[in-house]
DNA sequence: GAGTTTGAAACT
DNA sequence: CAGTTTCAAACTC
């Protein structure tokens, strides 16, 4: 971030400055008066001086960040796009930001809509947080989804101040990490600040220097969310109004102390988060959090490994966001990270890593839970970071993810990703899948489903993530990793070191080529760089039930002829799912789900989710069903992936009885670009908060995402697939939808309304 | 690790 | 849209 940059932040500020600050500044003053800030002054070092420059800090501060801010009282969180996006998106609350990210389709209401739920809000917020603090850069991943749900379900103020507590080490830790432990500590520490309670325990200054930092993140959250949190029981919400201050403080004041590296550590997996948040939130309302953790885990992934992701943003709003913060300079910063954030359709480059300095850490208070959790989750699934990777992550985060089930897709979904498999371990590729995937199914399926059975299939997940995930390799000697030939390219990440690929121009260097070739790509065919595999709705409402099956397909089936669809050569079963109508092969044998309905694959569905997958590893080498599988259920978000069992198997059976093509309307929503965003999650989201979704994001955005993507998804998944046949599914009359999919498929609607939004955001930038 | 097989992606 | 070529992953040895 140069002057320049700050200047432009501090026009902004000027501009976005009155609605801001004067939201800021109430907040702040009330913050003082309120009882809740005096009990921390009381527990920390931390005074009324400090407020004072929050107050001051703000302004400056906030006014940077104000693009994105704007929307959100976050704004001192800035610094980084990411937070920008987050702020936006959790800004609901306010009108401004909710009205332009609505009509990109944007998430934007999800946060407003967890705030309508004074404890959904809370848990998504922290899960969001702790999520985005620890995870961000697997956030990337499709694992991160999980690990949203594991944070949102396990985590609970106890456990988290359980772990801060646990781990003295934690203050020491210095946000930096980049492994998942690390990243784990940083949120207990950053959690620790943020409650009082535990505060008082183990951090007795210190941390709330820290926690300031983390306050920016906590900003980012913006004050309005925070306060509807507060409630009662919840601890970590009454913090959020006193970080914004102890936040700004820190900043400010703080710098070198432990603390501040903690802060650091926090604001730059705040960062991250918001980002990844942002999207995400927008995306899901209901299911926000969980996207939000699963980007904090992919981010923090990142982070360790150094990649760099290219977040192709769906959202226009976002987008916008982000250039204008780019632009600012506050982008910037987080370009100085390494990962990349599209915004529009470009790939910024967003640090996930590194610069600790800005982590912001959105509403810590509220976070906190969610933090521990997704800290432990996030602890598990680091492992991979191995190697620094870049990914991109295309568009609209959330959406995407939910959409599709990319087996690819970019993001580090991680818990996804991680479960999928050896073949997830490239980290990119799974974290794209996971980040593509876990929209709104996530969300959806942590509300809907039994919060224990889904916590241990996430975590097992998870740790699965972390083992599998990794970069992705591709050995393109002639495509210059330039056309879908390349896994990396096509699953929107940046080659990296371990790719053994020549003359490579899939790199941030070549980001402009990239962006372009993309760009001719997506002209060609919006869905290219949509997960392949898509959930299909129908599982939706069996998820809820308890298992459904999932139904997952490949996109556009497959053209296996001496495979039997029993080899990774076939997409489908690589995918983990079964062949559909859309596939042309011959002498179908995937153990998946035939072409013909055909079910050799048993499973059940839910109780099998975990174990499914683990047999798919153990029978897939590479684990890239597992991946599908995990992906689904990471996906929860697009609801999609929900679980492997539930793809594979079942959905397979389910979907294929019906044909199969209800996953249209995933594909249609899968499609989003990256192949990490790829899950879809059709289904989950059946029940109400899918609803919400779509409310949110659905109408302006769907519309638009379908049009962009070239017309209703469904016509162009049909084109693709080479089974046109297909195309006009049962719930084919849902033209009136517009371009969404299937009307006729409920569940899926939804979820598709939601991914569709983002979709579009991938291909065509505006 | 080299060579072969396979099927998607790209091209015509 | 179909056929062919190109390409790189998956697989085999």
């Amino acid at each position: 971030m140069g002057d320049n940059d700050k200047d432009q932040e501090k026009e902004r500020g000027v501009v976005m400055d009155t609605p801001e600050r004067t939201q800021i500044a109430n907040p702040l003053s009330k913050f003082e008066d309120s009882p809740v800030f005096n009990y921390i002054n009381s527990l920390s070092p931390i005074k009324p001086v400090k407020s004072v420059h929050y107050t001051q800090t703000f302004s400056s501060l906030s006014f940077a960040s104000l693009p994105s801010v704007f929307t959100s009282p976050h704004v001192s969180s800035l610094k980084d796009s990411r937070f920008l996006r987050r702020h936006q998106f959790s800004d609901p609350s306010k009108p401004e930001l909710a009205s332009e990210e609505a009509k990109k389709s944007e998430i934007g209401g999800g946060i407003l809509i967890t705030a309508q739920n004074p404890l959904s809000q809370q848990r998504d917020f922290d899960t969001t947080n702790s999520v985005n603090e620890a995870c961000v850069l697997q956030t990337n991943g499709c694992s991160n989804l999980e690990s949203r749900k594991l944070n949102y379900e396990a985590v609970s103020p106890d456990t988290m101040n359980r772990l801060k507590l646990d781990d003295p080490s934690a203050s020491d830790v210095p946000f930096i990490n980049n492994d998942s432990a690390n990243c784990s500590l940083r949120m207990e520490t950053a959690i620790q600040g943020l409650d009082p309670l535990n505060h008082n325990k183990e951090v007795p200054g210190c941390d709330w220097d820290s926690l300031i930092d983390a306050s920016d993140l906590l900003n980012f959250d913006s004050p309005s969310d925070t306060i509807p949190y507060k409630g009662p029981g919840q601890n970590t919400l009454d913090h959020p109004t006193t970080f914004p201050t102890s936040v700004t403080n820190a900043k400010a004041e703080a710098s070198d102390d432990k603390t501040s590296e903690k802060n650091e550590g926090l604001n730059n997996a705040a960062e991250n988060h918001s980002a990844l948040a942002s999207t995400s939130l927008n995306n899901f309302e209901a299911g926000e959090t969980a996207e939000d953790t699963d980007n904090e885990v992919g981010t923090n992934l990142y982070r360790g490994m150094r990649r760099r992701c290219l977040v192709f943003e769906m959202m226009g709003s976002r987008r916008k966001h982000l250039e204008e913060v780019s632009s600012g300079g506050s982008l910037n910063v987080s370009e100085s990270n390494e990962t990349v954030l599209p915004s529009e359709n470009r790939l910024l480059p967003v640090r996930t890593n590194n610069d600790s300095s800005r982590c912001i850490l959105p509403g810590i208070g509220l976070h906190l839970n969610a933090l521990a959790s997704t800290l432990v989750d996030h602890k598990v699934v680091k492992h991979e970071s191995s190697g620094s990777v870049r990914q991109l992550t295309i568009g609209p985060p959330a959406a995407y993810r939910s959409m599709a089930s990319g087996q690819e897709s970019m993001t580090d979904v991680p818990s996804l990703e991680n479960e999928i498999g050896p073949a997830a371990q490239d980290g990119v590729s799974v974290a794209e899948d996971a980040s593509k995937a876990l929209g709104f199914v996530v969300n959806e399926e942590l509300s809907q489903t039994s919060p224990r059975k889904k916590r241990q299939v996430i975590v097992r997940r998870v740790e699965h993530a972390g083992e599998t995930e990794a970069c992705k390799r591709c050995n393109c000697k002639k495509s210059k990793c330039l056309k879908l030939y390349c896994e990396c390219f096509a699953a929107g990440v940046y080659c990296v070191e371990p790719c053994s690929c020549q003359e490579c121009f899939n790199k941030p260097i070549h980001e402009d080529t990239v962006l372009a070739t993309r760009k001719q790509i997506e002209s060609r065919n919006p869905l290219a760089f949509a997960p392949k595999v898509i959930k299909t709705s129908d599982s939706m409402q069996e998820d809820e039930s308890s298992n459904t099956p999932a139904s997952a397909r490949h996109k556009r089936g497959c053209n296996c002829k001496k495979s039997g669809c029993l080899k990774k050569y076939c997409e489908c079963y690589q995918g983990g799912v079964g062949c559909s109508i859309n596939c042309r092969c011959e002498g179908c044998k995937n153990t998946f789900g035939r072409k013909d309905g055909g079910f050799d694959f048993i499973g059940s569905e839910m109780d099998l989710e975990v174990n499914v997958v683990d047999d798919f590893e153990g029978n897939v080498t590479d684990g890239s069903l597992q991946k599908m599988a995990i992906l689904n259920e990471a996906e929860p978000v697009s609801a999609t992936p929900a679980t492997p069992s539930r793809f594979g198997r079942q959905s397979i059976a389910l979907p294929i009885s019906s044909k199969g093509k209800p996953p249209r309307s995933f594909l249609a929503i899968g499609s989003s670009s990256s192949q990490r965003f790829g899950k879809l999650n059709p289904f989950k989201g059946g029940g109400k908060p899918d609803n919400k979704q779509l409310q949110t994001v659905g109408e302006d955005a769907i519309p638009e995402i379908l049009e962009e993507n070239g017309g209703s998804p469904i016509s162009g998944i049909k084109s693709i697939s080479p089974n046109s046949k297909r195309v006009s599914p049962p719930h084919s009359s849902s033209i009136g939808i517009g371009m969404s999919p299937a009307p006729g498929q409920r569940s899926s609607r939804k979820l598709i309304l939601q991914s569709i939004p983002s979709f579009p955001c991938l291909t065509p930038k505006h």
